[in-house]
DNA sequence: TCAAATGGCGCC
DNA sequence: AAAGGGCGCCATTTGA
């Protein structure tokens, strides 16, 4: 479990409780450390082995630079690992609180330069997306540029950073406890553990299952460059229906074709076509719906990401600004629910699917105190309770309002819907009006945690300023209150968004310290609300209550003052097509 | 001709 | 039903 306001565990044997490492050819390098950072011992070159002793002997919290290009060689080698500070995932979060966002955040490159190292210059440039992600487990790169002195700085600077970035910076009302601070950095570490295990593990896929799937929906499986059957046969009745050849590939195409037809559409998206009076219409939504199929998780995709019965997804934890992770390729978190009965447990295991149910209007009841809402959260409906309240019972009308106060929606009936909200819970409306005044301001706001949105650009700043100012024309004007008003809507989703990343990341972390009791058991999904354990059949019920027990304890350790409940619902199946 | 932008849609 | 937040990915289109 993850000890909230504390970076160190128990000592070790030795005393021990830090082991920097950095990548060398061959092997490692490690340095043992006490927890002031003072060092135990000599510098070593090691083996995989050697670290697995070290491991079991000490115990250490092991830092290196960035997870996601050490830790897998070390899995690779057989070793896992129980813990780590990651000094690249910290240091974006503190930059971001100090006012230094886009400031390279390899920070123990940078204190190697500091002492006069050479530093590469892409390591040097780290932004995020510029940050390697070495997803080869075989690959085995040396860190450029890092040694054991420079790690060790690094860590004990970010340390000593942490209470003060805790508290932010005047005017911009982003202070936070800094235990929760070093949650939040245990746990984006504790993460980036599990991105590089669940991305070596890889998901169970059946890939037959899978092509009876593609096979029934598009027809045989096409030659390189040609429609399958089925879209084929679609595409000549989408030209039949309107008289003359159009390509439903192509949107241009489509919408001069409606356009001929006596239809002005402002786009071809389905939603809009689908309320077209013409005969081509059922045709060509049944095209769009076979080709994203096809052209998303079709039997390229297949080829591409399944290997010996696993989907191996490199996923990038805390990817995203307001915490959630990301994947690079293989579109991971955007599983379609058709393919997903070819997720199939081993023989002998199962799957434990659990996700958080309505973990985002939670969170605004957590972040926001709302006394008047909170009195709702212990129901396992949420959006029941709030119908009675102020939607005469209308269950649909309290998801929509919620939804929109949540998005910044303004417009429409979900627009007056959330103003029926504002006057029933006006405190938890304050909530996410605050924050998306401070981004149309161009200020900064925070998650529960302390993960710190991202300023504007300089561009947003000065589309803005010349739209307020005094010789602005019309248009002008208007251009730079939408900016704005998009702005206040990121911030205004950010807090709660980026709140429930905090919470789904102890969570995760939490139920990954859990699992160690359980042999065989892996985590080989995540995804926002949502995670996935590998586990023997025998053992799935326990694994089950450990989820439950994780969510509470991730809970009690995000929102300890809060009176939100944050339900999880773990379902023991053999396929996750059946987790409904 | 090639890279970047756009349109569209899957997930939460 | 429509369209507010966050993404990634594909095919097509655009523009240098």
């Amino acid at each position: 479990m993850i000890a909230a306001g504390s970076t160190v565990g128990a000592p070790g044997k030795n005393g021990a409780v830090l082991a920097a490492l950095t990548t060398d050819r061959p092997g490692w390098s490690v340095q043992l450390l006490a927890d002031d950072g003072t060092a135990i011992g000599e510098q070593e070159r090691v083996d995989a082995e050697r670290i697995a002793a070290l491991e079991t002997e000490h115990h250490p919290r092991w830092i290196w630079n960035d997870t996601l290009t050490t830790y897998p060689a070390l899995l690779a080698a057989g070793v896992r690992l129980d813990r780590c500070h990651d000094i690249v995932m910290t240091e974006r979060i503190l930059l971001a609180r100090e006012g230094r966002f886009g400031e390279p955040a390899a920070a123990a490159a940078v204190e190697a330069r500091r002492l006069g190292h050479p530093v590469p210059e892409d390591l040097a440039e780290d932004l995020p997306s510029a940050v390697p992600v070495l997803f080869d487990t075989h690959t085995h790169t040396p860190d450029p540029g890092v040694d054991l002195p420079a790690l060790v700085n690094a860590y004990l600077d970010q340390l000593s950073r942490v209470a003060t970035a805790a508290a932010g910076r005047p005017g911009e009302d982003i202070a936070v406890d800094p235990g929760a601070l070093r949650l939040l950095i245990a746990a984006d570490s504790a993460c980036a553990l599990v991105a590089a295990e669940m991305g070596r593990f890889g998901m169970p896929w059946q890939p037959d299952v899978h092509d009876r799937i593609l096979t029934e929906k598009l027809g045989a499986r096409p030659a390189p460059g040609e429609r399958p059957p089925k879209m084929a046969v679609l595409a000549a009745q989408i030209n039949d229906a309107f008289g003359f050849p159009v390509n439903p590939d192509s949107a241009v195409d489509l919408r001069g074709a409606f356009r001929r037809a006596g239809f002005e559409l402002e786009t071809t998206r389905s939603w809009v076509i689908k309320e077209v009076d013409h005969p081509a219409v059922p045709a060509v939504l049944a095209y769009k719906e076979l080709s994203r199929l096809h052209s998303a998780n079709g039997w390229n995709w297949l080829t591409e990401w399944v290997r010996d019965g696993r989907f191996r997804a490199d996923y990038v934890p805390a990817g995203v600004v307001t915490g959630r992770w990301a994947t690079k390729g293989g579109g991971a978190l955007q599983i379609p629910k058709v393919v997903r009965s070819a997720v199939v447990a081993e023989p002998g295991f199962c799957l434990v699917v659990a996700d958080a149910a309505q973990l985002e209007p939670r969170v605004l009841v957590a972040v926001s105190g709302d006394e008047k809402l909170a009195a709702l959260a212990g129901d396992d409906d949420l959006y029941v309770g709030l119908a009675e309240i102020g939607f005469s019972g209308d269950r649909s009308k309290a998801k929509l309002a919620m939804l929109g106060a949540m998005y910044g929606q303004t417009s429409g009936e979900a627009g007056r819907l959330v103003a029926t909200l504002r006057a029933s819970f006006p405190a938890a409306m304050a909530c996410v009006e605050t924050a998306a005044r401070r981004g149309e301001q161009g200020r900064l706001v925070t998650t529960v945690l302390g993960r710190t949105s991202n300023p504007p650009s300089a561009a947003w700043t000065e589309i803005v300023d010349t739209g307020a100012g005094p010789e602005a024309s019309a248009a002008v004007e208007r251009r730079g209150r939408q900016v704005a008003r998009d702005r206040g809507r990121f911030t205004r989703n950010f807090i709660i968004q980026g709140s429930a990343a905090d919470w789904a990341a102890v969570w995760l972390s939490t139920l990954r310290q859990s699992l160690r009791q359980v042999p065989g058991a892996e985590l080989v999904f995540f995804q926002h609300d949502e995670l996935m354990v590998h586990c023997p059949a025998e053992q799935g019920e326990q694994v089950a209550r450990m989820v439950t027990e994780a969510a509470d304890t991730a809970r009690r350790l995000v929102f300890p003052h809060g009176r939100a409940r944050t339900p999880v619902r773990p379902l023991v199946v053999k396929c996750y097509a059946d987790a409904k």
